[in-house]
DNA sequence: CATTCTTCGTAC
DNA sequence: GACGTACGAAGAATGC
């Protein structure tokens, strides 16, 4: 069945407004209303997939019903400004969506709805996209009304059910209760529930009037016969008028047809982003390649293609995401430079083997005067070349890394990249081979269309580059790119094809015994709770907890009542149970998420795990680690830190395990200029002790515990943004006792009070806060009304100049290292980075020399207004080293 | 049956 | 609502 959608623009309009916060356009204009009007028509093409849509608007000037009756719709307040202004822009984003609009001078937009539903031909299925009760008289078996911000549709049975009678008899009851936005009066004294009542009873309005005075009920009785003319005229009023001329032929409406360069130019004004990269992923699947992609399928064809020219190459790999750091072979590599573009096929019966084009690129992008390059991931692209014995040069641009620093919270997806800063479209690896399981693998696909897609990638990364740079330039991003990120790569690719080695012995017995201890504790839970369930299951766990045990619930989350550690730490006191989940849950997650988990990664061929270490994995600058996180491995509690010691050297060497001193806090000291904070760093005391000394009033020396561990949750809450809230929480202690600390905490050190309200200032004033090394963070969020979004960005701002700093600082430290390690000809090797802690393997004769060189560089990484100190330790584990 | 969401917990 | 940045396991919910 042939289905066709009707939208009441304005109607949808007025409910974005209201419910969608405040959004503006780059240029300040106000743009909510628009905005979810254009996500409604994307969700409404999308859910109910129509052969068309056309949208009915309202005329300037009155309708006919403001003859029939002057005082309809008055009364009603001025439309806000913000939302008139919106208007306009609705109409050219209809238009980018190339949908007839229909506007009919003297009717309204309901008429015209009505007019298109009375004309459709009769196997025509209709959805009507308005919020307006009056459109609820058209419900029919063809005709229903969408809510699309409720997800409802009101067919006749949700009419009924609303209003009591069917969408036939709505009229008549609208006319008893009239409505008060379109001031229409109705008859006073009933309401929806007499009025249902009342033309159940009686059919029709005209009937009823006529056997008024029947009418039991006294009151509706007597306002009967006294307004039965204007329960005429609301009647009237409520009436639709199905024969408004249209311009248009109901039975043959233009397809579909949006023009998505179009609507990416409107989005692109307006700023909204996300749909841009929508918009610009559907106009990606339908473009058309911009260049001829040659297909290189035998070495001879690569050289050939290779040797016509000089300039400098864009490199695309093709090939499924890599888990480890020891990369596996691509399907194939796309190629571009100057104006032409090729793929070097690895598959579809091609005779190019990896090797042969690795080694003929290679000679390309390495030796004494190598071609300049570039690629997304070039970390990837060098270790693919050192695993198959070939030295490249560093790449000249990395295109993942320039657009992280350009906008960490950016897209990095080259087709997002290319509708953003190239303004066209261009094919994403899912649109020519789909997503999820039914994705087919690259040589599953056509030659010439993979061929096609990863040629024009190529082109899109070559024409990024420059784009790129600019920006990198002009924002002050360059010389952290250049020095610090781009270099990275190296170290971190080095790294990752080391990897580290694991004692799968020591993992199997504590596998065992984890095992073992679960089973018991398990079943000491089951005994408890009278019967066996999913221990796992926070849902399951809820019905014992809080239903069957009647425990008192503690706090929620967003699907039933929370689980977590806080909660059963205080629900121990009341039972046994929940301790031993605890005790279960600990175990449970050592062995999942660790002692099971590695084993299975480690390396045939080295006998290591090779974890990924993503350069651009925290939108503050951070490195993030995967396949295994080698930043999340316990070290807290003892069953925990059992896990560092299936961390060993190879034969013959230590681990070496350097880090940084209180780094964070000696960057807020730095940033602050804290004269107190200063000092204590200077003086090398117990930060914590002496903070708390200070905040009490007392000697450091008699500071009790508890005063330490306020002090250190405040010097770290500083950087966090907890509120007092947060660390009472925390410290297990009341909202007013830390809100006390945190007042002496400020009285005693002015300075970081001053450095927090500047760089949320700062932050407030120019979008986005800024690292030691000039790395930037945009937090839109600061301007945002909704105090939530806005108090979360300002915590974003000041621990992200922190964080980031951090970042910049070792992120430095570990290239400086690295030249150093190499300069002195060491065969010490880099493994890991814990972000302020770097760990080596350390051939046993290299020890003292190393350690003493990891140390100066890493505390010489720069000059701040406190010093860096790094702790060092050596050992057979990461545990001992640690 | 596959994918996505939610909850929880580990690290710095 | 209340503490920033990550990754990942497992169960639950949702979608094809």
């Amino acid at each position: 069945m042939p289905k066709l959608v009707l939208v009441d623009v304005a109607n949808t309009l007025y409910r974005a407004f209201f419910a969608i916060p405040q959004l503006k356009a780059p240029d300040g204009a106000p743009t909510n209303a628009v905005y979810g009007l254009a996500n409604m028509l994307r969700k409404v093409i999308r859910e109910e997939q129509p052969d068309a849509v056309v949208v009915a608007a309202d005329p300037p000037g009155p309708s006919f019903r403001k003859e029939t009756y002057a005082e309809y719709k008055a009364g009603r307040d001025a439309q806000p400004e913000d939302l008139s202004a919106q208007f306009p822009v609705a109409r050219e984003l209809l238009e980018a969506f190339g949908l007839p609009v229909l506007e009919v001078q003297g009717f309204e937009a309901d008429d015209v709805i009505a007019s298109v539903v009375a004309a459709a031909p009769d196997d025509l299925e209709v959805a009507i996209v308005s919020s307006d009760k009056d459109l609820m008289q058209l419900a029919s078996d063809r005709v229903v009304l969408l809510d699309t911000m409720k997800d409802r549709r009101i067919g006749p049975a949700e009419v009924e059910e609303r209003f009591g009678v069917p969408p036939e008899k709505l009229l008549d009851v609208r006319a008893l209760v009239g409505d008060s936005s379109d001031n229409i009066p109705g008859v006073p004294g009933i309401g929806e529930k007499g009025a249902a009542k009342l033309i159940g009873e009686w059919g029709t309005l005209e009937n009823l009037i006529a056997h008024a005075p029947d009418v039991k009920a006294k009151r509706a009785r007597e306002a009967l016969h006294e307004y039965a003319d204007q329960a005429r005229l609301s009647k009237e009023l409520a009436t639709l008028r199905d024969d408004v001329p249209l311009k248009i032929d109901v039975a043959a409406l233009p397809p579909l047809a949006p023009d998505d360069d179009a609507l990416v130019a409107l989005y692109r004004r307006l700023g909204f982003t996300r749909l841009i990269e929508e918009a610009g992923a559907e106009a990606g699947a339908a473009a058309a390649p911009t260049v001829e992609t040659q297909r290189l399928a035998d070495r001879t064809a690569l050289a050939a293609w290779l040797a016509d020219g000089d300039g400098a190459l864009a490199l695309s790999v093709v090939g499924d995401d890599h888990a480890s750091g020891r990369p596996p072979a691509p399907s194939g590599l796309g190629l571009a430079t100057g104006d032409r573009a090729a793929y070097a096929d690895l598959e579809h019966g091609a005779t190019l083997a990896a090797a042969d084009l690795l080694e003929e690129l290679a000679a390309q992008l390495g030796g004494p005067r190598p071609r300049p390059w570039a690629a997304r991931d070039t970390k990837r692209l060098r270790s693919l070349f050192a695993e198959a014995g070939h030295e490249i040069a560093l790449a000249a641009f990395d295109v993942d890394l320039g657009a992280f620093l350009v906008d960490p919270a950016g897209s990095r997806a080259p087709a997002a990249l290319a509708n953003q800063h190239l303004g066209r479209p261009v094919k994403s690896f899912e649109d020519i081979a789909g997503r999820g399981a039914k994705a087919k693998a690259p040589g599953e696909l056509e030659a010439d269309v993979l061929a096609s897609y990863a040629g024009e990638e190529a082109t899109a990364l070559l024409a990024l580059w420059p784009l790129l740079e600019e920006r990198l330039e002009s924002d002050g991003l360059a010389p952290l790119f250049r020095d610090v990120e781009l270099p990275l790569t190296a170290v971190l690719s080095e790294m990752e094809r080391a990897g580290v080695r694991i004692d799968e012995t020591a993992l199997a017995s504590l596998s065992e015994e984890y095992e073992k201890e679960l089973t018991r504790i398990e079943g000491r839970i089951f005994e408890l709770a009278g019967e066996s369930f999913t221990v796992n299951s926070p849902k399951q766990l809820q019905r014992i907890l809080f239903e069957k045990l009647k425990l008192p619930p503690i706090k929620k989350t967003k699907t039933g009542f929370s689980t977590d550690e806080g909660v059963l730490e205080q629900l121990a006191s009341q039972h046994d149970l929940p301790a031993q989940v605890l005790a279960w849950r600990r175990l449970a997650k050592l062995k999942s998420t660790y002692v099971d988990a590695l084993p299975p990664l480690v390396d045939e061929h080295t006998g290591r795990i090779h974890p990924i270490f993503n350069q651009i994995g925290a939108a503050t600058g951070r490195m993030s680690s995967s396949n295994p996180n080698v930043q999340n491995i316990p070290i807290r509690t003892e069953e925990g830190i059992r896990i560092r010691e299936a961390f060993v050297p190879a034969e013959g060497a230590v681990l070496l395990s350097a880090d940084y001193s209180q780094l964070e806090l000696r960057i807020l000291a730095h940033y602050s200029a804290d004269e107190s904070l200063v000092e204590a760093f200077r003086s090398g005391d117990d930060i914590h002790r002496r903070t708390a000394a200070e905040v009490a009033g007392v000697e450091p020396d008699d500071v009790t515990p508890e005063q330490r561990a306020a002090a250190k949750a405040i010097n770290f809450g500083i950087i966090y943004g907890s509120s007092a809230f947060g660390i009472a929480n925390q410290l297990g202690i009341a909202q007013a006792a830390a809100q006390e600390t945190i007042d002496a905490y400020f009285a005693r050190y002015a300075g970081v009070r001053r450095f927090l309200d500047e760089t949320r200032e700062q932050a407030k004033r120019d979008g986005h806060v800024t690292t030691l090394m000039g790395r930037r963070r945009y937090l839109p969020d600061l301007a945002s009304r909704n105090r939530v979004l806005r108090q979360a960005a300002e915590r974003m701002a000041v621990n992200s100049v922190i964080q980031g700093t951090e970042a910049d600082l070792v992120k430095k430290a570990m290239i400086e290292v690295q030249q150093a390690l190499t300069d002195q000809g060491c065969r010490t090797r880099m493994l890991l980075q814990v972000h302020d802690e770097l760990v080596f393997e350390v051939p046993k004769g290299e020890l003292e020399d190393v350690d003493a060189l990891v140390r100066a560089r890493m505390e010489g990484v720069w000059a701040l207004d406190v010093p860096l100190v790094v702790e060092a330790g050596s050992g057979a584990t990461w545990r001992q080293a640690h």
